[in-house]
DNA sequence: AATATTTTCTAACTAACGTTCGATGGAAAT
DNA sequence: ATTTCCATCGAACGTTAGTTAGAAAATATT
């Protein structure tokens, strides 16, 4: 029904069901938090029941683990790759302009992982916020890099505080998820005011 | 220990334990989230029995919504009786400083209950979200009105929605909550950076 | 067509949840 | 000293959570 047109010859139906199971859980941690979803409610929502859960996954955890993961991953690839794809001679300004809009195209048009691994990572136990640490850590560095880079070129004022910068300016980005509504504005819109609104900020140009 | 000076002549100690319980519910659901957050574990921090709950609170869900309206009443009357206490000539510029200012120390200093008020909203069920709503949408309201009226004022860009404007700026500060960390710097420094970039941008001024 | 393998279902188990309620201790009032 | 009322305890209830295991169905292999 939803399958791609070229079957996999070789008994592989497993992978089909085991990506159900993401979608369900993802959208289901999103709108409902970690402590409202629960495993009943995932295969209700993929189609199967509860008991079949286990033959793909050994864990409700292990679930959670892989939603989140694969939250942070599309996030940090989105904004590592649209920047390696830039020439290598790309101002630092055209340089944050685009991380900013990579990394809000992929939290808010990219589906539920992303916007759940930004919401729900807050309140799942430390147990498995470490799982996928690395990675955040991994995220941070790009950044705070991006923009140590930057000032120290001189794109970006001197007298700023990179490691503050830094959190306010993922902060803000990271809240529209709690926030933005398609049927309102494009996501390149908001994007647009973001760096507008960081570079020059909100005061008129004045003499 | 934190009643008024004038302790209740007759029999009034139910306020304290119905204290202690808030103060527990706060601190374990801004650090564990709701999901993880039970009655049992609650009751152990605010060192009682589990049943001994009801006397104080009908259910699970009016704690909840205690914790969460008391939250977000802290932040709202700091940052309106911050604004309330300027002299009536104050120019927008300073007006909009002082609410950051407000919005954050509340935030920051003031315990868990802002905190969670912030981090835990999204997660619990809606039908409880609905009881602190009426407070939320007065305290969006209020930055609204603020913002624009600088703008129409003449303080803010013209070219800016403030209906971007607004989210983005309070998400910046509201995602402190994520991040921030007492023993690095005083919530001043951090309010004053974030002032600073809004109003001049992060760009080196130029010629 | 028969067999072997992969996937799902059904039904149950245990633990923990929110909640209830009668018994119990201690302070205030008589 | 006795009574009254407030606050807590302790043990239990019904429900639902995550999880398990064997039977059954679906699919692939020969």
């Amino acid at each position: 029904m939803n399958e791609p047109d070229v079957p996999p010859r070789r008994g592989r139906k497993s992978e089909i069901s085991r990506g159900q199971i993401l979608d369900a859980a993802a959208r289901m941690l999103r709108r409902q938090g970690y402590g409202n979803t629960t495993l009943r409610k995932i295969a209700e929502v993929a189609g199967i029941q509860a008991g079949s859960i286990y033959y793909h996954f050994a864990s409700k955890d292990e679930i959670m683990d892989a939603v989140l993961e694969r939250g942070v991953r599309a996030v940090y690839e989105a904004v590592r790759d649209s920047l390696a794809a830039l020439p290598p001679d790309t101002p630092d300004r055209r340089r944050i302009e685009v991380a900013v809009g990579a990394h809000l195209e992929a939290l808010l048009s990219h589906g539920d992982y992303t916007s759940t691994s930004i919401r729900t990572y807050g309140e799942v136990p430390m147990a498995f916020q470490q799982k996928s640490q690395p990675l955040r850590d991994a995220y941070v560095v790009l950044w705070q890099e991006l923009l140590a880079g930057a000032q120290a070129a001189g794109a970006i004022r001197a007298d700023l505080d990179t490691h503050v910068l830094r959190p306010l300016l993922l902060g803000s980005l990271n809240w529209t998820v709690e926030w933005y509504d398609p049927s309102q504005r494009p996501v390149a819109e908001i994007a647009a005011q973001a760096v507008d609104m960081l570079f020059h900020g909100v005061l008129p140009t004045e003499a």
